[in-house]
Formats: structure tokens, sequence, C-alpha cells
DNA sequence: TTTTAGCACTCACTCATTTGCAGTGCTAGT
DNA sequence: ACTAGCACTGCAAATGAGTGAGTGCTAAAA
């Protein structure tokens, strides 16, 4: 079992070297523990026996393990409140109502990308309970369509419909018609099935041409779900941290920024804010990311840090969720769903 | 006056260190020449005092200067045909008709940075000569519309609109229609104009709380055209080159890559292929960008290679030039604009 | 007049060696 | 249970010698 001054000890590493970058050793800690640096040799071999600490070499300074993070996360970290003036700068974000709740997360992981010097990503989507509230349908020339979706919370898709013979422009528009008074008000992923098993049946009666039709519409609507945005911000900042000392580090790491599974990566499923420490990061050893999942007003999505592992634990930890409820907060309030 | 064989010697020179990527001496060009290092040494150094070469310290070899690549491009390169083996990784997208015209150029530009390893960026938007075809106005509750604007290119934007007053739905209906009705055929550019016009004098004899709604539209509407795509690919490939070798040039490019008036720099308004090296770049000293703007089927932009200034400038050029050629050709092929 | 051979010189790179420093583990004594 | 002391370790930064690829210049050859 791990004894009280060397929780204390471990909490001490751990901050001394987020602040520092470099391997704290024994005799630093003397002052604070008042005693001698061969105590804190002791209870540091024993933390280093427990997997909480790590040399870089032999003769090195001790620095905090993945482990050693995670139980500082987990049991030493105090949950103290987000600093007054990190939250003044998120603050007169959320208190501009002109801003789209989207812009306003983006410009947030901005702010915290900013301060933080680390990088942030916001992933997001249309919820997929979002219900749809019109659809609408353009010609464009004789073979093309415009199909354009407008759901209950004002988000907008459009696709293309080829056809792939002349229709005439009553049965489109008897289909538009069609579509609209059976499909408003079904949340978007039961769009396709219900194309499939109650409006193919009906389109048959009513238009002539419909096996076309029905192809050109199904194919259209049934992809809507899928469009994810995903933003970094501030993919530089992560350089500025000392572990991107050597080139290869940093092409490394760059190259994970690039490449294409990066995004699903990120993804998270969990309600509340998570931290993945180095190798449980899935993207690079050396990275920590905090993210957690979002869901308002009709948008839903993952917010995420990435930074070292050396890394400002509380205060990310802190501004996250302090994020995600203003987010959510927010979503309610503008949604100006005022069911009445 | 620079001498044929200097002529020679210069397009050797840019051409072996573009391979190689090392200084180039005297004695590796005697067998071309079949001539002495000694001669060699004396046409470079006319060549470095006419500003075409440099040493990179006193008793190296040379490599071009700024002026020695741009006489290259301007002089000396030949403009010898795309390879046969480039040329057939880019048609095979141009054949594949189901693309649209906005990825085929993606793609054909992540092949371009595959098989160079530079980094490339298309940079697009809406032309703005597309006309209006139609404008559609979704209500989301009693003080948010949705204002949906098609161009006739297929090409849909929308935005909110808030109202600051509860507004009767057929005020609304009413301003839409008139909208339609005046708008449609109009170049998205001469939207705004219109409007404050033509359009505001109508509007306040038809609809009550005119001054509103004209606002709440006028806002809506005019900023249509500004939103401009931006796609990067290869970021991260560009770092391969040997010229960003040490942590800080490659932190260096990577954040001139990530600022914000990246874009405007990249911009191109001529219509032929440029090329911009080095302190010209606009972007970095150590890069060359090659670009040209390109407009199609009622979407316009550039297209943009950066790459080292030791570049295969012909091999990028000619890609460039044929990726150009073909975007504006297929562009007109695919509008199925077949004005009958 | 142009080209060449020869020579002295320069500079970047590599490699090995040295030295200092910050830190450790261990033991014996408080 | 803590501490002082000591021997030891390995990194990091500094130093220095040797090598090789290159140059400029001069004087002679073509």
């Amino acid at each position: 079992m791990i004894g009280t001054r060397q929780k204390d000890l471990l909490r001490e590493i751990v901050e001394e070297y987020v602040k520092t970058a470099r391997p704290v050793g024994s005799k630093a800690l003397c002052k604070k523990f008042k005693c001698s640096s061969a105590t804190i040799r002791n209870d540091m071999a024993t933390l280093e026996n427990l997997g909480y600490l790590e040399k870089t070499h032999i003769s090195s300074g001790r620095i905090p393990s993945e482990e050693g993070y995670r139980y500082y996360v987990d049991n030493l970290m105090e949950p103290k409140k987000i600093s007054g003036e990190d939250m003044l700068k998120l603050q007169t974000i959320f208190n501009n109502k002109e801003l789209e709740l989207n812009d306003a997360i983006s410009k947030s992981l901005e702010i915290i990308s900013d301060i933080t010097n680390y990088t942030s990503v916001i992933l997001g989507k249309e919820s997929s309970d979002n219900k749809l509230q019109k659809v609408e349908v353009v010609p464009i020339n004789s073979r093309q369509l415009i199909a354009i979706v407008i759901t209950d919370t004002g988000h907008v898709e459009n696709k293309n419909i080829i056809l792939e013979e002349n229709i005439p422009a009553i049965e489109i528009s008897k289909t538009t018609e069609l579509l609209n008074k059976m499909l408003i008000g079904t949340p978007i992923d039961e769009v396709p099935s219900k194309l499939e098993f109650e409006i193919k049946p009906i389109i048959r009666n009513y238009v002539e041409n419909y096996e076309v039709v029905y192809n050109a519409f199904y194919n259209a609507l049934s992809n809507f779900t899928s469009e994810r945005d995903v933003k970094f911000t501030g993919k530089a900042n992560i350089l500025k941290q000392p572990e991107f000392s050597t080139v290869d580090d940093v092409k490394n790491i760059i190259s994970k920024f690039e490449s294409k599974d990066m995004v699903s990566k990120i993804e998270e499923d969990d309600d509340e804010v998570k931290v993945y420490i180095g190798s449980k990061s899935e993207i690079d050893d050396n990275v920590t990311v905090v993210k957690t999942k979002y869901k308002a007003h009709g948008r839903e999505g993952t917010i995420a840090i990435i930074g070292p592992k050396r890394m400002e634990y509380e205060r990310v930890i802190n501004m996250l969720e302090y994020l995600k409820e203003h987010i959510e907060a927010d979503g309610k309030e503008n949604t100006h769903e005022e069911k009445e």
C-alpha cells in the first residue's frame, strides 16, 4: 500500500515535472518535505517499484510513468475549480449570443489551445435523433436535381440527384410532396427504413416511372446521417512542447495528426470527461488525450484536447468540463424550442 | 551575357541538385562536359557573379540561387510533356464520371502530393457569376428561419435568420415569393445591390413590418459569396524533403501552414500556371509555390503545389497544367448544361 | 584566347576523449 | 525511522584531430 507521504511525493513530482519538463531529483524536494534527500530517495525507490515512477537513465531523477499520471489523475489531483482567468476567457464567448453553438465551441477550443499550447479537436455531426422537417427538391436541369433536407434544429444538407432517364417534372413534384407528407417528424436515422418499407409500396401507385425515381431519392436521402465535421485547432501548438524536440518526434506526431484514421480514434462515447494517457491514447505514446462527448441543440460529437503526457491535467480537465457544461446548457437555451 | 555552355551548366546543376539535394561540385560535372574541373569552376564562378549560383560555405559546391531557379524555369527547362505514368494516374480519376468535379480535383491533388511528396492545396468557391436559381425559406420556430439559396449550377448554401420580433408567417412567405420573383437569374455577387435598390423599395409596400424582415434577409443573403473551401493534402509530405531536417525548420513550416493568413497567400488571380520561388512565395523562403487559377462548372479557385525550392519544376508544372486543362474541359462537359 | 594541371587552403563532418554535473544506491551511524 | 557520506553512473557539453570534398588562383599547354 502506498503511504501518505509517498502520495504527497508522487503528487509533487508530477506537478514539478509538468512545470519544468525535467526529471526531478531528490535534493530539490528536501525543503518541501523537511527531510534529507536520502529519505526522499527511499520513497522514490518504493514508488518506482510500484510502477508509478521511472528513470530516464540509471542516475537520473525520476519522471512519472503512465501509471503514475493515471494515479495522479484518479487519486491525487485536487479538483480545484477552473481558474478565474481561464474562465473569464471562455465566458466572453458564451455570453456572445450572436455566435452559433458550433462556432462558440470552435472559438472556445481555439482559446484553450492558445492558453495551454496543446492541440484541440472538435468532431461533430447532426444528432441522429434530429427530426426531418422538410424535404425540398430543386431541378437544375433535365437530369439533375438537388435534394435539400432540413431538420427540426435548422440543419440543412443537400445532395445531388442524377436521374438516369428523363422524368416529367410532375412526377418529381408528386414524389416530393409524398415524401414531405410521410417523412416530416421522422428521426433522420430512421429515414432509410421508412423509405424502404412505407414509402416504396405507395410510390409505385402514384408515380409512373417509380423505379428510377425511387432509387435516385433513396440514394440521396439515405446517406444524410454520416456527415461529420472535424476541426483541429493549434496543430502546431503542441510542437512547442519540449517533448517534441527532435525532428523525428515532430514528423511523427504531425503525420499521426494527418492520418486518415485520426478521426475515428478521437471519437468518444462516454459522457464523462475521460483521460487517455500515452499508449492508451491510441494516437501516440507521447501524448495524452482528454476528451468527452457532448450533445446539444441537435448536434453531438466529441471535443478533445491533445497534449503531452506531461500535461496540466487539472487545468485541462476542468476547462473541458466547464466547456461541456456550457455547451449543453447553452444548447438548450439557444434552440428556441419554446414548445408552447 | 550568359554563354551556351554556361546555360547547360546551370541546367545541369539545377537538375543534379534537385535530384540529390547536395551542393554539386566541379569534378562531378567533368564527364558530362568533357572538360576538366578547372574549366567548370571558371564557369561556375561566372554564374555565381551573375547571381544564379550560391555556395553554402566558402569551399562547398554550388547550389542554385532563387534567381538561378527562376532562370531555369523561364529559359532552361524543357517543357517536356507529363510522363506517361503520372498522366495515367491522373487520367483514371477523370475517367471516373461518378466523381463530382470537386472531388476529382481533390483526388488528383492527393495523387500529386503522393507521387511528388509535396503539399497541395485546393482553394475553391462558387463562381461569383453563378446565377441564383431559387430562394427557399423554412421556419424552424417563431424567431428562427433557415434561408436556402440554390444556384443554377446546383450549389446550395444556407443561413440562419434570427428575427428580432415575431413576424406573421404570411409576411415571410410574401417576402420569399417576392425574392424569388425578382432574384432568379441574378448573379450572386449582384444580389446585395439588387436587394438594396430594387427590392427594398418594393417590399415596404407589401410587408407590414418591412424593416425587420428586410434586415434579416439582407444579412442572410448578402454574405453568400464569401464561403471558401480550403483543402490541404499532404501537409506532412513536405516534411520528408531533406530541407526540413532540423526541428526549427519543421516547426516553422508547420506553423506557417497553420496560420490564419495562409489561405489569402495562396490565392492566385492569374490564369497561367505561375511559379513563386522562395521569398516570392509569401509563405516561407525555403519553399516554392506552383499555382494557377481554375474556373469550371460554376466553381472557381486556386490549385497550388507547395514544395521545396529544390523542386521538380517541369514535372509539377506539367502536372498542374494537365490538371487545370482537365478540370476546365471536364467542367464544361459535366455541367449537363445542354442548352438546346 | 581558352583550357588544364597543380597546389594551397577552407570548411563541414565524424569520431574519440575529456570533464563536470546531477543524480542514484547502499551502508553505517544517529 | 531518518540521515550523512561515499562510490558510482551516465548524460551533456566541450575539445581536438583527421578526413574529404570542394574551392581559387597561377602558370603552363593547346
